[in-house]
DNA sequence: GTATTTTTTTATATTATTGTAACATAAATT
DNA sequence: AATTTATGTTACAATAATATAAAAAAATAC
C-alpha cells in the first residue's frame, strides 16, 4: 500500500486529491499547513509527499528541504504558473510539480511515474550466463531463449530480484500464486525444481532448510 | 528509441527538461558544459541534441559547429530573446530554437517537429525473406506478394514493431482492433493463424502460454 | 440486390500448465 | 539407530488456454 501525504491548507483541493488519490488506491493523509506536515513525516512513513508551496507557518519550500533530507519524493503543487517557481522548486529537489488547476488525471499520472521513478523496477536481471527481460518475458541462457511457463517465469524473477536472500516458503508463495500458503503440498517445490532443471541452476537456487529457498551468487 | 542529449548547465532547467521528456518516451542524458557535451556525443550515438548557448567551457555556438559535422539535429534552447542570436545559430545550422522560459509542451512539440522532419518513420519492415512496406502495405515473401487482408496485415505490423517481445493477448487485440479486449472469442487466435499460415512463420509467431504472443527471430 | 471477400463467432479438438499424490530421500530430533 | 519432519522427485490427471475448421455475420464489390 502507497502512502501519501498531501500538505495542502486549501481543504477543498486537498479534500478533492485525497478523494481522488484514495479511489486509485492510494492511502492519504492531509496535513492543512507546514508545521502538521513536518509532525506528520516524523511520525510515520510516506512513499511520496504532495506539497503545496503557499502554507500558513512553514513554507513550501522550508519544508521540501526537510523533506530531502529523508529522501522521500515530493511533487509540488503550485498555484503560480510562473516558470521561477518551478524552477525553484526543481532546484531545491523536488521530483516533479503541477500547476493548479490542474486534472486529477495528470496529477496521479505524475504520481505513478515518480514512483515508478524512485523505485524503479529493474527491467534487465542478469546472473552469470542468464538473462531476463521482465518486461517483454524472455529469459536467455547463454543466449539462447529457455521456455519458462508463468509461474516458473514469476517465481524466477522473485528469486532474482533477492539474490543472496533468503526467502521463506509461505511469503514466496504467497508473492507468486497470490494466495495464502496452506503448507500441505509439494507445489512450491515441484516448481522449483523444474526452474533449477531448465536453468541448470541445481546449485544456484539453494534450499535453506526448514526456511524456504535462496538463490545464491 | 530515441536517443536526446541535453546540453544545460543550469541543472534545473536540465532537470526540468530531462525528467519531462524521459515521461514522454524519449531516453535522454545531461550534459552541464560544452566539453562534457562533446564528450558524449563522440561516445555515443543520439538522435537529437538539445544545446544551450551559454555554457562553460565550450559555448554553445562552437559545439553546434562540431555537432553538424556528424549531423544530429539540434535544437537550440537560448535565454536571449535577441533575434540576432537566433539567427546566428540558424545560420550555423540548428534545426530549431526555442527561447527560455518556455512551456515543455512547446518544447516537446518541436522536438517531434526535427526528428519528423529528420528521421521519417521506419516504412521498411523486414525479417529474413518477408519484407513489408508500411505505407504503401505491400507484404513480400521471397519477392512474392503476399496477401494480407487488413487486419492481418496491422497485426503483422505489430508483431514486427515488436520482435522478440512477449506481447500480452489484451494489448495487442486493442492496438490491432482499437476497441476493449473482452477476451471471450477466438478472433485474434484466428488472425495468427491465418498469419502463420499465409507467411510459413508457424514457429516464428510463438504462442506465450497465458500471456500472448511473441515474434521470435 | 446479389456475389464476393473479410471478419467474427461457434464448436470442437488439441495442447500446455499446474497442482497433487505417492513415494524417495535427506535432515533434524529423540 | 529410530523416529519425525522437511524437501526432492516423478508421473499423472484436471484444468485452463489455445488451435483449428467451418459456419455465420458483416463489409465490400459487382
Amino acid at each position: 500500500m502507497t502512502d501519501i501525504l498531501i500538505v495542502e491548507d486549501d481543504e477543498a483541493i486537498s479534500n478533492l486529491i485525497y478523494v481522488n488519490l484514495k479511489d486509485e488506491g492510494y492511502r492519504c493523509t492531509c496535513a492543512y499547513d507546514g508545521e502538521q506536515g513536518a509532525d506528520y513525516i516524523e511520525s510515520q512513513n510516506f512513499d511520496l509527499v504532495l506539497l503545496d508551496i503557499m502554507l500558513p507557518k512553514i513554507n513550501g519550500y522550508e519544508l521540501l528541504e526537510y523533506i530531502k533530507t529523508i529522501k522521500i519524493p515530493v511533487i509540488f503543487i503550485t498555484a503560480k504558473c510562473d516558470v521561477n517557481d518551478r524552477i525553484k522548486g526543481l532546484k531545491l529537489g523536488a521530483d516533479d510539480y503541477i500547476s493548479k488547476p490542474f486534472q486529477i488525471g495528470e496529477l496521479s499520472a505524475r504520481i505513478e511515474a515518480v514512483l515508478r521513478r524512485y523505485f524503479k523496477v529493474e527491467n534487465k536481471l542478469v546472473l552469470d550466463d542468464v538473462i531476463i527481460q521482465t518486461d517483454s518475458r524472455v529469459v536467455l541462457k547463454q543466449g539462447n531463449p529457455v521456455c519458462l511457463t508463468v509461474k516458473e517465469f514469476d517465481l524466477l524473477v522473485e528469486l532474482m530480484r533477492n539474490k543472496n536472500i533468503s526467502l521463506y516458503r509461505d511469503q514466496l508463495y504467497e508473492k507468486v500464486w497470490k494466495e495464502p500458503f496452506l503448507g500441505e503440498t509439494r507445489t512450491l517445490d515441484a516448481h522449483i525444481q523444474r526452474l533449477r532443471k531448465k536453468l541448470q541452476w541445481e546449485d544456484r537456487i539453494k534450499t535453506v532448510f526448514r526456511i524456504g529457498y535462496r538463490l545464491e551468487v
